[in-house]
Order: structure tokens, then sequence, then C-alpha cells
DNA sequence: GAGTGGTCTAGACCACAGG
DNA sequence: CTGTGGTCTAGACCACTCT
């Protein structure tokens, strides 16, 4: 299955060779998804080597989320998921409009299962970034909406909207369900209509809260997007941070040249 | 400098012990950036383990970015680097109306000296992806034009154009130094003017040649970025294929409300 | 219980940096 | 030359999974 030796007069420290031969023969496909690696022991008297250098290597590929390792089971390569896109478009009116939250829409032509938990809903002081971007002064009050998104059972994203409390008081965005449309819609019911969203996209290594809520492989980064809308008068209505992971999202964009 | 021993009777495994002490003692200030921490040595007399232990703890830190080691001299606390922002304008005509490319331009705006190094210009027969995205028949010709962007000799993102060889050739585009302007310059000369460029972002561990080239600290994510540039006959005239050290960059983008 | 990965030791030798 | 990190061995014991 994974032929070929190692060259221990070579320049290339041994645990490295080692798993390039498996990342290769993954590579290759004769590894394919979900299948297990050789077990450690094997792989020491395969390449006749000590059990701390089989680790460093199959180290090297857990750590370049290759591989994940299950204590007790073995070292498995790593499924990959399908991705998913988020279009350019995905806060358009016209979604809004037929009653659709931005990812519903997406789902549906995904065609996927999406679900929605870990709601909370809840006043609070703003953080100073948030009070920045929306433009507020410091430590006023805001609502904080925070929930988790599934797909097909598997968690994608979790997100936290911040909305200014004079703009949220007394209507269903203070709800766990805010209506058809989602917060968007009745931001702009509200006398708000939105005029363009500002997204600012950075990539990061997760944190320990953030590998279990998004149920993530070691290894694997996270896209954080904080977005921010504003109304056709350019005031800031509503702030999101948004962390994905990264395996299954492509984002796209448009960008002027004039 | 960093107090406190290790409990080898808890169920935290010794070396994630050292790797927190180590850890806090760098949040608390008390190892600054730059700052070297104890040797191996030291750290073996200090807290009683043997070399591999000492070793695991200190790659824990490494492959969280914390720290980096530099052989024969030592393992240092890392310097957070400052964020790049790339804005949602930055391919505006009026930057290479001055004569600036995208790159310079926003390095000038950072106070940053710019340097593009790796430099190949070459014809070749595009990959599928490519030719997809170019709108041309599989296998087409294509000049390439790959390199290293750094920023103060710190190595930040590499990037490879695609550009349909009927376009390319015969023009400044084959050459090393495309002139004032950049490439979009020239192709805006040869009478395609650009119209929009979409953007797809993606983040994943790095491969080890990128590693290498963009000097990555093991563990740190990057940023994917391939942009397809268009005229205004929404004819596509360019793809640009780009991979960024996530942790150097913010991305920042304009969605459309409507 | 058998097989898997996870942690740790004690010691060896190598490669690189700097005085 | 000394001190640093980098690689490797041989062996031990533990923790988890499956049967």
């Amino acid at each position: 299955m994974v032929e070929g030796g190692v060259d221990t007069a070579s320049d290339r420290p041994v645990y490295k060779q080692i798993a390039d031969l498996l990342r290769s023969a993954i590579e290759r496909g004769d590894l394919g998804p979900g299948e297990r690696l050789p077990s450690e022991t094997e792989l020491m008297k395969r390449y006749g080597v000590a059990q701390g250098t089989v680790r460093q290597a199959v180290g090297l590929l857990r750590s370049e989320g290759v591989v994940v390792a299950e204590h007790g089971r073995g070292v498995f390569v790593r499924a990959r998921p399908r991705l998913r896109r988020l279009a350019h478009d995905r806060f358009a009116r016209r979604h809004r409009e037929a009653g659709k939250s931005a990812y519903d829409a997406e789902a549906e032509a995904e065609k996927v299962t999406a679900l929605v938990d870990s709601i909370r809903v809840y006043p609070d002081k703003a953080k100073d970034e948030i009070a920045r971007r929306l433009g507020l002064r410091k430590g006023a009050k805001v609502l904080v909406r925070s929930r988790r998104y599934l797909s097909d059972g598997q968690p994608t994203e979790t997100a936290t909207s911040y909305i200014p409390w004079d703009l949220a008081k007394g209507t269903p965005m203070v709800e766990t369900n805010p209506g058809p449309g989602g917060i968007y819609a009745r931001i702009e019911e509200s006398g708000h209509r939105l005029g363009r969203f500002a997204e600012e996209v950075t990539a990061r290594m997760p944190t320990p809260d953030e590998v279990t809520a998004l149920r993530l492989a070691p290894g694997s980064p996270v896209i954080g997007l904080v977005r921010t809308a504003y109304d056709v008068d350019d005031l800031a209505v509503e702030v999101c941070d948004t962390v994905m992971s990264a395996e299954l999202y492509v984002l796209s964009y448009e960008l002027p040249a004039t």
C-alpha cells in the first residue's frame, strides 16, 4: 500500500521521509478518505525505526490536517468535506423578500438541511470594538444575538450579531425567532433601508471553544468574518461576527475596477 | 522568570503543563516579543524532565505560533506582526493611472518597503481549473507570471497570474517587468478595459513549500485568494492565484444590498 | 485481552551559531 | 570550543477502543 523505503544517508530527516511517503500515498488515493493508516507498530517494522520517529512523521501529517488520530482506534485519512460557497449577492434584497434568511437560501441552493441552534438573545453593553464599528459610544447598550448554524447535522459556523438597542427594542428582533427574512427584514421594516454591507475577512487557528462548537479537526483553521450592515444613510445598523470552519467555505466577492 | 512546577499526579500531561507555564509567562509579558526562552537543558533541570518532554512542550508552543526556534541560537517569543489591510477598492483604476501596482500603492499607504522577487515569466499550457476560469479550452496556452511579495524583508504572499496567450504575446507582459501600473495597465492598453474582478477566498493549512516561501511559523494558516479579472465585455482576461500568510492580512470587501 | 495511540525516560549523535 | 536546537533509539508504562 505504501511502498518505498527511507534513505538514512539522505539530508532529509527520516521522519519527514516517512511523512512524505504517507502523504503521497494519500494524494495518489492509495489511502482514501476515512481509511486507516498502518499502525505505529507496523510502520516501525516497515521502515525499521523507533516509535518516536514514527510519531514524529504522523505528527507532521496531523499538523497539516491530512490525518486525524483517534486514541485506541488508529490514525485516519481525513475526509474532505464539500465546500459551501458564499455568493457575493447573498444579502440581496430579493432573498429577504422571498422570506428566506441568507443561510436558508444558501442551504436550499446547496440542497442540504439547515438548522440553527444554541440561540441566545440578550441585551448587553457593547465591547469597544463593536461600539466602534456601530458608531456608538463606548459601553452603549446593544442587542446580542448569537447562534450556531448546522448543515446536515454538521456545525458549519457560529455567528453573533450586535444591533443598537434603540433600533432593536420593542421589535421581533428581541425574540428568539425574529420572523421571516431574518433580522435584516426587521431592520428594513423599522425604517432603515439597507444600503451596503462591509465585510472583513481573516483566518486563524481556532480557540479550544471553537474547536468544540464547530467540531473542528485538530490543525484545521477558521475563517473570521465581521460584517457591518449600513442603511442608505450610511448609518451602521448591525455588526455580525462570524466564525466558520475554513474547510467548509469558499467566500466569493466582486471588486470594482473603477 | 517562569515560576511554578509541574504536577506529575495531574491528569494533564507534563509537557502540556510546561507549555502552559511558558505560555502564561509570555501572556503576562514576563517573556516579551523577541526574548529567548530558557534553553532545553535549563528547562530539563528546572522541571526535572527528559529532553523529549521539554521538546514536546516547546513543540506545542511552536505549532501555536507563539514561539519560533532558531537552530543553534534558541527559542524566541514571536513578535506579532502588524496586519496588512487589503481594501475593497485596491484595484481601482485611479491607482493604476498613478503608475503604481496594487501592492506598491498599499505598501506606500502602510509605510513599508515593498519588494518583489522570485519572478518567473513563461508560457505554459493552462491547468484545467485555470482554463475553466479563463473560459479557454483545456490545455490552451497561457502566459504564467509567478512572483513573491515582501514587506520590510518579510515574505507576505506569493502570486501566480495566468493570462491568455493571445492577449499577452508581443506585449511587455512577457517581460519580467511589465512597466508602470503592472499588467492590468498593459491589459487595458491592449484594448480590454477592465470591468470587474471576482475574488474567491479560502483558508487552509500551508503546504511545506508554502511554509518555506512565506517563512511561516508551523501551525499558521494561509489565505488562498483566486481573482479573475474581466473586461467590460465580461471576457476573462486574467486569473491570479495568491497565497498569503493569514496572520498578516485582513481582507475587506463591500457587498450590495440590492 | 489484544491492539491502538499517548506520554515519558535516558542516552546518543548531529548540525548550527557565536565567541 | 561551548551551547544551542534537531534527530533518533530502545524501552517502559498508561489510556482508550473493540471484541
